[in-house]
DNA sequence: AATACGGGGAA
DNA sequence: TTCCCAGTATT
């Protein structure tokens, strides 16, 4: 197993935005100017959803649904209809309409308290991270399954089954994304997870950081 | 801690 | 056909 110190994450997160100038993917979500709105509804329709498939259906929703305003005008089944493509359909459209009703009283303001935030409809761990993240700029870890495997495999594995309350992984996201420039270093976790260390067939020959990994060690 | 929700796309 | 996916809420 890898040790975790303060050079080891240092050497992680360099390799990582080295390839991520390179290799990094576009989306739709991560390029120009966005909305808070737009910002929320993407991570909305990226739950347990690839990303390419969200992509693909991420400007339908827009235009169909541009602003809280709009979206507050959508009856629950129409919104199961739209998100039909992505699956999770009916209980996304149930949490996505009740989070729609929630921001009507709120006049499309959000709360800025941790705790508030994670309060809202549809608003867990993950999406309130990339709430802090995205919005108010704080160096908070998407940490999905993505960033997870990838983690765990180059550093050890986690305790729990479930990764919302892994201290061990809490942790450890944390510290690795906690740079300059935290978008960076998130976004090229998730890429780097998707593109070579893959849940299947991770290409640990083409890994850059693989000296480092505790999984290439172990087993290649 | 386990389970339900789910269609799309790749292997 | 199987496996997996930028999770969340309920039991």
């Amino acid at each position: 197993m890898a040790s975790i110190t303060t050079n080891s994450i240092k050497y992680f997160q360099k390799g990582l935005l080295t390839w991520f100038e390179i290799n990094g993917r576009d989306f739709p979500w991560r390029k120009g100017k966005k909305t808070v709105y737009q910002l929320i509804i993407a991570e909305i329709l990226l739950q347990r959803t690839k990303a390419e498939t969200a992509a693909k259906y991420y400007p339908i929703f827009l235009k169909t649904y541009p602003n809280w305003k709009k979206l507050g005008y959508a009856k629950e089944r129409e919104l199961q209809e739209i998100l039909k493509p992505l699956g999770l359909q009916v209980q996304r459209a149930n949490r996505l309409f009740k989070l729609s009703r929630e921001m009507k009283d709120r006049k499309g303001r959000f709360p800025t308290t941790r705790n508030e935030i994670e309060q809202l409809p549809i608003f867990g761990q993950y999406i309130a991270n990339a709430y802090e993240l995205l919005i108010q700029n704080k160096k908070s870890p998407l940490l999905d399954v993505n960033m997870s495997r990838l983690l765990e495999r180059y550093f050890g594995k986690r305790n729990m089954s479930d990764i919302r309350y892994d201290p061990y992984l809490q942790e450890l996201s944390y510290q690795v994304v906690n740079i300059d420039n935290p978008k960076s270093i998130n976004w090229a976790i998730l890429d780097y997870a998707q593109l070579v260390c893959k849940s299947r067939k991770p290409v640990c020959h083409n890994c850059s950081i693989n000296t480092g990994c505790s999984y290439y060690k172990n087993n290649v």
